[in-house]
RNA sequence: UCCUCGUUAGCUCAGUCGGUAGAGCACUCGGCUGUUAACCGAGUUGUCGCAGGUUCGAGUCCUGCACGAGGAGCCA
């Protein structure tokens, strides 16, 4: 077995060999102390000079921050390490001494990190956010593979808007106008009705003018479609769903979560069932809060903030407007004016991570909320064709993938949870 | 698009009343055998965002513009 950093407790007493990057060097005299840094995790190698060779303690001497090395030494168990071991350095093979690393020690700025957000995505914090973004896709796939989903992949050039409520990319297809997706949703709905239950996995673009902390203008989303599954179970395989990728996140990120001083409590309390508040009720509660806000607006973040704070697990708010919500939504049959949708709202202010409905499967119904947005049937030919052939009760819902890493992670912004985030005015590096 | 704040050394920032540019870090050299943003001593670093204006004199005051941050709206 390969040694790495991550699985270096089953080396101890051993010499290994690694490749690495020297992150930060202290020295005191005759002794070194590097923390390196090989992808997996980041361990401390002691140089000592009394212990090495002449070259080797020179090798040493001439690292600097982000050099990169193939280093031995012996695995020893070290109370003093964070992570329980370190490395008594051998021998020094330099690959590169690095010019003078813009990133140093201490604080920088958020721009002069984004423009370097190539070489940021070392650091330990961002490290392990990236790593925990990894565990959190895995999850999802595990989960939705495990419970009968099929992955399918809508287009991302398309001809028309999905919703038409959000400004899209727009982009050339040979002599016709296309759009970058704003999701897949309406094609998982076709897919659903071929497959049963399926999933989509993609990125998504919307060309908002939105700058705050929970926007991205690329995105991705992963969007489940069930036929044959109505509201309730709905948001059942939506709590289970959370659930089961959270749960992986505290099993198999332990250590990320420390390197990013995640109060982990918080995460162990979030098991479904999740709580459940009607509309209705959330616009009561917001009013005894003393919010000017009446039956019939749409929530904002400082809503969004006060309601999950009722709550120490995310929360469904269910049975929106129908006039708030998108043209496909399906009206409750005992109450027309309310939707069968829910949102669902991390705690701890991170908004909305899930948006999901049952879909209307009433060809007629279906038509007359086409005239009613203006929406050409032409375009949407293919979509009404879908109630027309068999047309059968489904749901389905998207999760923010974004959303979901920064709540999962505690940090403050969107922008640290993507590798490369695409923000408005900024498309470096 | 709107509101607020900001732009000074490679980085993070200070700069009083308008009087001629500063600190810490990084980097280089030296010291230190358990360091944790290590520490101690010495050295190097400037188109003060851009364009105008007021003034004997502008980093500092005024106008416009650009860029960034936080928030709102929009949105997920």
């Amino acid at each position: 077995m390969l040694a790495t950093i991550k699985n270096i407790s089953e080396f101890v007493g051993q010499e290994v060999r690694l490749g690495v990057w020297l992150h930060i060097k202290r020295s005191s005299g005759k002794i070194h102390f590097l923390q390196l840094r090989d992808g997996t995790g980041f361990i401390q190698g002691v140089v000592v000079k009394s212990e090495v060779s002449e070259e080797t303690w020179n090798a040493s001497k001439s690292l600097t921050q982000e050099s990169s090395l193939y280093v031995t030494g012996i695995v020893r168990k070290d109370e003093r390490s964070k992570i329980g071991y370190e490395l008594n350095v051998t021998g020094i093979e330099i690959i590169q001494i690095a010019q003078e690393y813009p990133i140093t020690k201490k604080e920088h700025g958020t721009d002069f990190l984004m423009d370097h957000r190539h070489l940021w995505i070392r650091s330990p914090r961002q490290r392990a956010i990236l790593a925990i973004r990894g565990e959190i896709i895995r999850a999802i796939q595990e989960y939705l593979n495990q419970n009968g989903f099929t992955l399918v992949d809508p287009p991302i050039l398309t001809p028309t808007s999905a919703e038409g409520t959000t400004n899209l990319f727009h982009t050339k297809y040979f002599e016709e106008d296309a759009y970058l997706s704003q999701s897949g949703q309406l094609y998982m709905e076709a897919a659903a009705l071929a497959l049963g239950r399926v999933y989509s996995f993609g990125p998504t673009f919307r060309a908002e003018k939105s700058k705050t902390r929970r926007h991205l203008i690329e995105f991705w989303m992963i969007e489940p479609e069930m036929a044959f599954v109505e509201h309730e179970e709905n948001l059942q395989i939506q709590e289970e769903f959370v659930s089961h990728i959270v749960r992986s996140v505290l099993k198999n990120c332990k250590r990320e979560l420390e390197t990013l001083g995640r109060d982990v409590s918080k995460l162990e309390k979030v098991v479904a069932p999740f709580p459940r508040i009607t509309y209705d009720n959330a616009i009561e509660f917001l009013q005894q809060e003393g919010f000017d806000i009446k039956w019939g607006e749409d929530f904002g973040a400082p809503h969004e903030t006060a309601l999950a704070e009722k709550f120490d697990k995310p929360v469904f708010i269910t049975h929106f407007p129908t006039e708030l919500k998108a043209f496909y939504m399906k009206p409750d049959p005992n109450r027309p004016e309310v939707v069968l949708a829910a949102d669902l709202i991390a705690p701890e202010g991170y908004g909305e991570i899930i948006g999901g409905s049952q879909r209307i499967d009433d060809p007629e119904l279906l038509e007359q909320r086409f005239k009613d947005h203006n929406l050409s049937m032409e375009a949407y030919k293919w979509y009404l064709d879908l109630r027309k052939y068999g047309s059968v009760p489904h749901s389905g819902f998207g999760l923010g993938l974004e959303r979901t890493v920064a709540w999962i992670c505690g940090i403050e912004h969107v922008r640290e949870t993507i590798p490369f985030p695409r923000l408005l005015n900024r498309l470096y590096p």
